[in-house]
RNA sequence: CGCGGGGUGGAGCAGUUCGGAAGCUCGUCGGGCUCAUAACCCGAAGGUCGUAGGUUCAAAUCCUACCCCCGCAA
């Protein structure tokens, strides 16, 4: 088919290239415009367009698709069949959604109708889920609310963090959106509304990473899974930020002391007391240094049973 | 020029303020003890102190430039 791919991220990209693979002809990436990123203050362009660059297809970046006249003049002299969205960043306006013969498919990184939004996967995770996986959908106005078409179910294992399975569900794309173009064309998919139960994955920010110690040690072990490697989830060592990396939740009987005490620490790891039950920190970082194991950290930084983590 | 921390044997660090012998906790190797051990005791190897210049009798330490890693911010 005829295609344009909208899509903005790392995850977007294996979809787009299993397109190219699988004989699609790609009129055109849409994506959002390049932006200051990393530590210097360096432009830094979005991966979809340097996987679309590298495959010779043409690159739009336009600051905003609605009220884009321009854009949308574009979009009609492509003529594109179908377009197929990503993880895009943007809300496509029904001028746009109704603009191909095929309409707009999205594909959307959880099992419809649950964890609708900006983070399925690490909330998936973050919740505790046995297994989530990809939706097809047409899009329609609302936030991820489109009949749905195609799914693909993957398992989230014991220590799959936000990364891990943010790699998988990125590698599944590639060959559900082909079998679901396959499908689109042979007529053979109808088209399900989205009924049952619904949620919604808000976007992650910086402050959801700051461990709160009353909680339970099970559900602090899956917050830090679930924002592994991004945001990441934190704590506050003797004023210095101090990122949690790999922890399981330890056998260890409860000391009694305060949520966030440190109650023991050596070969085995750095013991922390939560709301319910003992954390062992694995692996970890302090602000300005390198990820280490818990072990390693130890040895040139002597941390006492007693202290507080905050 | 967005803010900040850091580069010292294989790992993690101290030492830099106030120049003057290369150190700590581990790991590795050898030996000892032990029924045995990731435990304990004794000993050894291993370092261009990020790079390049400069100041000095003398630089890990002071000055200049550059490279690399990381936290925040986006």
């Amino acid at each position: 088919m005829k295609l344009i791919y909208m899509g903005t991220p790392d995850i977007a990209v294996p979809a787009l290239n299993a397109l190219h693979e699988g004989g699609h002809e790609i009129l055109a990436a849409v994506t959002q415009p390049d932006r200051p990123k990393g530590r210097g203050k360096a432009l830094g362009e979005p991966p979809v367009k340097t996987a679309a660059r590298a495959l010779g297809i043409p690159v739009l970046q336009p600051e905003r698709v609605k009220k884009n006249e321009e854009l949308l003049e574009t979009l009609k002299e492509l003529s594109p069949d179908v377009i197929v969205v990503m993880a895009f960043g943007q809300i496509l306006p029904g001028e746009i959604l109704t603009l191909p013969r095929y309409g707009c498919v999205n594909i959307h990184a959880s099992l419809l109708p649950r964890y609708r939004g900006a983070a399925p996967i690490q909330w998936a995770v973050i919740d505790g889920e046995k297994e989530t996986g990809l939706t097809t959908m047409y899009m329609s106005e609302g936030l991820d609310t489109g009949d749905m078409l195609l799914k693909t179910v993957v398992p989230i294992d014991k220590d799959e963090t936000g990364g891990s399975l943010h790699d998988k569900l990125a590698k599944a794309a590639g060959p559900l959106i082909l079998k679901t173009l396959e499908g689109l064309e042979e007529g053979t998919i109808t088209p399900v509304p989205q009924e049952g139960e619904s949620s919604y994955a808000s976007m992650l920010t910086k402050e959801m990473g700051h461990i709160d110690w009353t909680k339970d040690a099970a559900v602090i072990e899956r917050l830090i899974r679930g924002l592994s490697p991004w945001p990441g989830a934190y704590t506050v060592l003797r004023g210095k930020t101090l990122k949690l990396w790999r922890t399981e939740v330890s056998s260890l009987p409860e000391s009694g002391e305060a949520p966030g005490t440190v109650t023991a620490c050596g070969k085995e790891g750095l013991f922390v007391q939560t709301g319910n039950g003992v954390l062992a920190i694995r692996e970890l970082q302090l602000s300005g240094k390198k990820r280490m194991d818990a072990a390693a950290f130890l040895r040139g930084f002597s941390v006492k049973a007693g202290e507080r983590l905050e």
